[in-house]
DNA sequence: GAGTGATCATAT
DNA sequence: ATATGATCACTC
């Protein structure tokens, strides 16, 4: 990572604590990605979006990754078929970082890059996911969702501080304020796509 | 140890 | 305020 971010004439940072997006950042410099801060994919003109990964000493992947808000606007009048989420996740550039506890940020590595289209049996899957935390949403019981809804994609609180609100759909159809969501596919997709592709153990 | 909910930084 | 990039940290 030194000799990476040395190129692009970045300090590394002593930890990840206070520069969570870091890796992320520096991964997108280096390969030239252009959506910015867009609702949309990284590589806008193919399509690509790219997530660093972190993994470890196995090729297992360690966390949960980010995918889009879930904001009224991004879930009004859409369909599995036109939504955020499967804009993102049909084509993704995986790019893992050897993360176990105890490396040092600046002597962590890239591991091998996967590039994946969505697999017709976890898009399946995916779309159910969506389509029970959609209607949750529209029914106005947002606050049922919790992080174990849905079985490769959940939806879990994004924000700076667990004091943010933003307006949700009632119970009674009317706005109540309630805490940002987002989309995330959960670990256990990642285990799954990184076993099936480099032969790894998923569990 | 796994997993959910909380949090941190930056751009527009 | 809404996006992006994620990992942290506490509970189970």
């Amino acid at each position: 990572m030194a000799d990476v971010a040395g190129r692009i004439g970045l300090e590394v940072p002593e930890d990840l604590r206070r520069h969570k997006g870091w890796l992320g950042h520096v991964a997108e410099w280096v390969l030239g990605a252009d959506a910015g801060s867009k609702p949309a994919p990284d590589f806008e003109g193919i399509g690509v979006e790219l997530k660093t990964v972190p993994i470890d000493a196995a090729g297992k992947p360690l966390e949960s990754t980010y995918v889009c808000l879930a904001t009224s606007t991004n879930l009004h009048d859409r369909t599995w078929e036109t939504s955020l989420v499967r804009k993102k996740l049909a084509h993704v550039m995986w790019l893992p970082v050897v993360a176990q506890p105890g490396i040092p940020l600046a002597e962590r590595r890239f591991a091998r890059a996967l590039i994946a289209e969505l697999d017709p049996a976890d898009e399946a899957i995916l779309q159910s996911d969506w389509a029970e935390i959609v209607e949750l949403i529209k029914l106005g019981m947002v606050e049922a969702i919790t992080g174990s809804t849905g079985e490769l994609l959940q939806l879990r609180p994004k924000a700076a501080s667990g004091r943010v609100r933003v307006d949700g759909i009632g119970e009674d159809g009317f706005a109540v304020p309630t805490r940002p969501r987002a989309f995330y596919l959960r670990t256990h997709y990642t285990r799954q796509l990184f076993a099936r592709h480099f032969a790894l153990p998923s569990r």
